[in-house]
DNA sequence: CTGAAAGCGCTAACAC
DNA sequence: GTGTTAGCGCTTTCAG
């Protein structure tokens, strides 16, 4: 198995530089640099314009970013920073869509994940060295944050949480509407005694996420009984207390934190052989592979918006770098209708989101 | 919610380049140079190098990688291209573990995800044109896989997958161990029926550890009944099947391919109101966050080494690649022993890692 | 032992 | 309209 040291053959693709363009076409190289920034405009002979851009493309020339950087200070690369990447299974969705943001307008992304944190300094200081033009703040769950220090100094985008000072814009998920939006959902198929199954763990987005059920609740005039409501751990505990409110109250509909609470409904449903989509109708928030696999009638998904939080960051942070090339557009508008209540069908929510823009709004406020 | 173009404030922090610590010291930017890249063996007076780093770290000094890849074509950004990362949980444990290599050499990550895999040549090119020194392919199920045309002319490792013409290093998780690790973690545990549960999926990952599960079987002497085996898809079909299964073998320890196949263990366990520790052994493999949250007694998860993985193969590749300041090094020994059999406690047994280095070695073959 | 000079690929004044 | 020049921060001969 070898220790290392092989040789693997590299032979590298040939490198197209101004210069070649240049002599190629008969120019010189501050000519094909204008016209190939498309600072041409009545500067330049559309004549000799048109033929630059020609070689150019016969050629396949491909610009030198290190080399533009150091004379713009513009690197095009945006720096990803992510606590906590290692150990949730979201990281991925909003790094994709951080990237397919950014590579709309030719903007890549270099990452680190700063676990530890004490590390953090220094893996920002790296990003800084390479010249990022701005910083995606990523957090894992959706919370108040300060902006770190050293960002401060840079544009920067808070993803999946809200910058306390509004010291920079931040997006997350909008948990008040999940919890509006999921009972009604179950209102609405029919269930009038609705569950709901959190988590112990002191989580901002639970409190909102109950103030969400609770408000669709009263708005349809149905009781707030504190005995439909359960927070629970883990392991035989959280399924001895879910089985326990299931036997006293006996909810048809239930409204789950997360897909591990669901699993504790799953669970109990299964040794009390209730059928979700004939006895009793369940929505839960977030899409773990194992939970998103599953579908059933009268079973829906509140899909968190990971992707989409990292498509409008890194477009957020676009906007404010100024890329001269591009518009300022203003965040999106991503309320998506409740989808049709089929009961008969399994369903997915998607999650609105909350954006900050600055110290100035506060979208939060309800 | 306002239309963008907001003013915040950036200040940036005062960059030090080596002209500065050259007139500082009152020397030439040339033995800065020499001196900041340890190249002064006897070439300048330990003297002037001293003052030189002094004055270097006083002002916070750090290389600007930009102009110096200008020069030296490296820039010390590996490019991290994955696959179906938004798709799954794990990109970013092995993001993770290719970070922390690569960070403890100075590297750092530009990572691209080609899902729709159209775009997949122009996001390599895009790397490429950063300079990025290698490149990371990362597949997210396990498998073999051509590396793509363009990667071959660079420096390269695949990670979870193995190339199929060891064009360049891969390593992967060691698929027949996990069969045959977590089979005999419940031989030893006291169990004689042992289901497999696993997926209508065709996935070479699949043929692997059952072919360790029957090894660990015959072993031990235990018969081979094609009744204790199972593979299932989704829902209630997976459900009835694995239900049957149980009514027919009553098996008293089940190996799972994967967190799913274990979820429909839970739900009939539960309403055949078997224990999970008590009346049945599971050893489940992944670590989806739902399941991780669950312990129990003679529950085993099998952990992929994703996080390990990028590891690994980050530092191979950084070897590849020929740093010189660092020594070439084997691949990992990466064979954990079985963590003690305490049928008691819950447990958790790390996954061991297959290595190609070049066409000589086949580590897979068995 | 140390410094001057050239140049990596590109941009931006400023001449012509 | 287009070319010349200078220089971003760094490395690397090559003289002294």
């Amino acid at each position: 198995m070898g220790t290392a040291g092989d040789e693997y053959e590299y032979r590298g693709a040939p490198v197209i530089t101004m210069k070649q363009i240049a002599t190629e076409t008969g120019v010189s190289v501050s000519t094909v640099s204008l016209v190939l920034n498309n600072r041409d405009r009545g500067r330049v002979k559309s004549e000799t314009a048109k033929a630059i851009r020609r070689t150019a493309k016969r050629l396949g020339y491909h610009p030198n970013p290190m080399a533009r950087s150091l004379r713009t200070s513009r690197t095009g690369m945006l720096g990803f920073i992510s606590e906590e990447v290692a150990t949730t299974p979201y990281a991925g969705a909003i790094i994709k869509g951080a990237q397919d943001s950014a590579s709309t307008r030719g903007y890549v992304l270099l990452t680190v994940s700063t676990d530890g944190s004490d590390r953090e300094p220094e893996q920002i200081q790296a990003l800084k060295r390479y010249g990022v033009d701005g910083f995606l703040y990523a957090k894992m769950y959706d919370q108040v944050v300060d902006l770190p220090s050293p960002l401060r100094s840079s544009p920067s985008v808070v993803v999946n949480a809200l910058e306390s000072r509004d010291r920079c814009p931040s997006i997350a998920p909008d948990e008040y509407l999940i919890g509006y939006d999921a009972t009604r959902h179950l209102i609405e198929s029919g269930c009038r005694r609705i569950a709901y199954i959190g988590t112990t763990q002191d989580l901002p987005a639970q409190v909102d996420r109950q103030r969400g059920y609770e408000a669709a609740l009263h708005e349809s005039g149905l009781s707030k009984d504190p005995g439909l409501v359960c927070k629970v751990g883990f392991n035989q505990e959280a399924l001895d207390t879910v089985g326990a409110l299931v036997d006293r109250a006996s909810p048809d509909g239930f409204f789950c934190f997360n897909d591990s609470r669901s699993f504790y409904v799953y669970q109990i449903a299964a040794a009390r052989h209730l059928s979700i989509g004939r006895d009793i109708s369940l929505v839960g928030v977030d899409n773990h592979p194992v939970m998103a696999e599953t579908t059933a009638p009268r079973l829906t998904t509140v899909e968190l918006p990971h992707y989409e939080m990292g498509y409008w960051a890194a477009r957020k942070l676009m906007d404010l770098i100024g890329d001269s090339d591009f518009s300022t557009l203003p965040w999106p508008q991503t309320r998506a209708p409740l989808p049709p209540l089929d009961a008969e069908e399994p369903t997915r929510i998607h999650c609105r989101l909350v954006v900050k823009d600055s110290a100035r709004a506060d979208a939060r406020s309800r």
